[in-house]
This record gives structure tokens, C-alpha cells and sequence, in this order.
DNA sequence: GTGCACTAGATCGTATACGATTATGCTTTC
DNA sequence: GAAAGCATAATCGTATACGATCTAGTGCAC
């Protein structure tokens, strides 16, 4: 039990204060994938893994809840979210609503120094994507969040920013739940070429490239039928 | 302090759960405008309030504090949101970036006897201008709001309409921090015109109606100097 | 009279405690 | 042997308690 706390304690000792720290260790557990929708987070159990009481456990589970990425149910205890096919879809609607106007405000306001940033990260996809193991796909997973995250923080609007947050953190857990193909769940080389019309400031393809990519990140769900560990939820959900 | 507490408790039993109960009645405080910017919320003084622990009192704020409806200061207390110039900036970006895609999504699907609904919600609003008084200000505060949150749901997604109740919340805010115009907060005609765009399928015009609408409000805000209570700040915040 | 140190009060952060609700497993009965 | 009922365990909802941090007021020194 507790490996499993060394495990999810990468970002420790900020100034923080202790619920923040604790959310945003599960939360980068469960958009990494460390743990599967459905799982039950006992307030207990949360509280002994980090060593504090039930009072920061409970609060920390109440402010996941409140990004979509745990459900907590009266009288019977917060589980990682499992969303519905429905849910999912609204998810992805709402990625193709906002991220094609994020983007222009982005490309219209960015450095060429951001722009850098950019590829250096696209860079760092592709090395991941290539890499064998548990830890380099949960990175690569990461990483390729993290474009539309980056694209979001230069955009200068920290209401989309954080918005672009939680709607990629519940990407994470639909991929998860109905992704087909097993791994590159991001087309990487779309990544690229949204870069590319970016840096020649032609807009216009860098909205339409956006719009195409999430509907392929989309295309790739099947959302009729409920992955093989489905069952698993009947008896924990 | 009793009657404070009645006039908070409107939406009282119903079958959620006690802090949420706390939240809602605050939150709406809060959009109503009785609640003034930079107004401190203590928890005990919540709590007594409300005639609960200050656990729940917390737990409340806390979630009050995801919404951007108040700031929480460590260790020092949580207070109304008193949002920065540069915030509203970003609250009305935010709204022009997505309320043209809600309302394309509603537009596609609303039904006849939705189109009457958001009439009567003209009408209701149209009333309630007339009137004078402190109550119907109020309500005429909220409905206005209300207009856009309608749209929100008629879109059909779900979390599209959270993130516009949050949006709606805070731009009351700013109006009250920083409107100019003493009351009409919202262009009245403006909406009529919008449905009426929508009632003939006319969505490009509807569109384009919306963001003309999001920018007079907007237009209407003095965000440079603060407002005359700003002093007040400077004692309890 | 002004400025600094110190003490007292208030408020927050977190832990613990207790009643209420739900799940589980055993017993009993048909 | 199966089903229903009861008892027990686990978990949540909420209140209370205590230490830590911040605020404010007082008094002393200069």
C-alpha cells in the first residue's frame, strides 16, 4: 500500500495546502491512467495513503468532483468517474466548441519563443511515442494533453485555460474507458501540422487542422459498447 | 443576523445535501447582487448563519471558490470575489468565444415550444423592468441571466451549460463592481432580437446578434477606475 | 509624539469523534 | 436448500476540539 503512495506522490512539497496537493495527485493519476474509472476512493483509504486525516481526504475528492474527474455518491463514497457515451460525446463537442476560438486567440497573440516552445514539446511527444514501457506512455499521454494545454496558456485567458484543463483531464478517462487503438491516443503528426500553420500565421487551416484532429481523437472511441472491464463497474458503481 | 438568514434561505430544503444547500443560497446571493464584491465570509459567521457546523460553512465557500464567485485567502478568510479588470476582460472573452457556438447548437435543435419559452422569459423580463423596487431589480437581474442559461440548456450539453452558469455568475459580478449604467444590465431589445433571428432559422444573423450583445455589456463597464466602495476593499479585504 | 515589541483576540487548518446510513454475512425459518 | 430478517461491520455526514497563523491593540522606549 505503500508503494502505491510513493507512486502517486510525484509532486510533492509545493506551498500548497494539504487538500490542493493531495487533488492534484490523484488527478494526475487518474489523467495519466494510474487509475481506472470506476476504482472506489475510500475517504479513509485516501487519507491513510497520504498520511492525513479524512477532513483534507474528503475535501480533496470534493474538489475532483467539482472537474468532472470523480463522482461521489451520497452515503456510498467517491469513485473515479466513469463516463457515459453521452457524456463523452458532450466532452468532445465541447473541445470542437471552444478550442478552434482558443486557438486563434492564441496564434494571433504568440512569440516566436513560444513557438519553439511548442516544437520542442511536439519533439518530446515523438521520443516518448517511440519509447517502450508503462512510464513512457503515461508521459507520452501527458504530453500530448499538454499541447492543447500550452496552446490554451498562450491564449492569455486563464478562464479557458482552466476550462481546457478539466476538459482534457476527462478526455483522459474517455480515451481510457473507449479508446480503440491501444496507444497513440493524439495524432501526433496533426500536432505538427497545427504548429506549422500556426508559425505561417495562416489561421484559418490551423482552426480547420483542430477541428479535424479532435474529431479523430473522437472517431477513434467506440462508443456504443462498454469496454471489457465493464462488469467491474456493476459491482463497484 | 436572523433576518439576513431568511432572506438568504430561498431555495431551502430540497434533497441535497447541507453544504451544497449553503452554496446555492450564497451563490445566488452572489448573482443577485445583495451580496456585495469584497464582502468578507467568514465561516464561522457562515455557519451561524445558517445554523450549521463550519465544516459545511466551509466546505461551501471551498466550492464557491472553484466557481470564481469567491476568493479564498489562506489563512486570512474567504471573501466575494472582487474580480480585477483584467478578469472581467477575460470573463467577456470567454463569453464571446462560446456563446456564438451554444447558441449555433441551439439554435439547430430547439422546438416550437421552447421558442415560446424563451418569449415568455421576454416578457417576464420586459415586466420586471418596468416595475421599480429593490425585489424586482433583482429579479430582473437574474432573469436576464437567465436568458442566456436557457440557450445553455437547450444546447443540450451539459457541460457546456455549467460553464456558462459560472460565466453568468461572474459577469454579474463584474457588472456590479464595475457597470456604469445603474440598472438595465442587459440589453433587453437585444434578446428579443436574438430569438427572433433564431425563430426563423436566421442562426448567422442570431450569431452575430449574440456577440454585439456580449460587447455592449461589456461596453457599458468602466474598467478602468474602480468603483466608489472601492475604499471599502482596502478595509476588509 | 512616533515607532517598535509584545500580548490578546479572532480566524483559519487539520484532526478526531460520534451519530446515521449503507453494505455484508450469518442465522433462522419455511 | 433458498429466501428473508437481523446483527455487525464499514463508510459517510456533520460537529466539535485544538494547535497554528494572522490581526489588532497596548505599552514601553526613544
Amino acid at each position: 500500500m505503500n508503494s502505491t503512495a510513493d507512486a502517486l506522490q510525484t509532486t510533492s512539497d509545493s506551498n500548497e495546502t494539504g487538500a490542493q496537493q493531495i487533488r492534484d495527485a490523484i488527478r494526475e493519476a487518474i489523467v495519466e491512467r494510474r487509475l481506472s474509472p470506476g476504482t472506489k476512493l475510500s475517504e479513509s483509504d485516501v487519507g491513510n495513503l497520504f498520511n492525513v486525516s479524512r477532513t483534507l481526504a474528503r475535501a480533496a475528492l470534493q474538489a475532483l468532483s467539482y472537474e468532472g474527474l470523480v463522482s461521489v455518491e451520497k452515503n456510498r463514497g467517491a469513485f473515479v468517474a466513469y463516463p457515459s457515451p453521452e457524456e463523452a460525446r458532450q466532452i468532445f463537442a465541447a473541445r470542437r466548441l471552444v478550442e478552434p476560438g482558443i486557438l486563434k486567440e492564441a496564434a494571433e497573440r504568440i512569440t516566436p519563443s513560444q513557438v519553439q516552445h511548442l516544437k520542442q514539446l511536439l519533439l518530446e511527444e515523438g521520443r516518448l511515442m517511440a519509447e517502450r514501457g508503462q512510464s513512457a506512455r503515461r508521459a507520452e499521454i501527458k504530453a500530448s494533453g499538454d499541447f492543447h494545454l500550452v496552446l490554451a496558456s498562450i491564449s492569455g485567458n486563464l478562464i479557458m485555460q482552466r476550462f481546457m484543463e478539466e476538459l482534457v483531464a476527462r478526455s483522459s478517462l474517455v480515451i481510457a474507458l473507449y479508446g480503440q487503438s491501444s496507444v497513440s491516443s493524439c495524432g501526433h503528426s496533426e500536432h505538427g501540422d497545427i504548429i506549422a500553420a500556426i508559425e505561417r500565421k495562416d489561421i484559418e487551416t490551423a482552426c480547420h487542422l483542430m477541428l479535424h484532429h479532435i474529431s479523430h481523437i473522437e472517431a477513434d472511441l467506440d462508443l456504443r459498447a462498454r469496454k471489457s472491464v465493464g462488469l467491474r463497474e456493476a459491482f463497484e458503481q
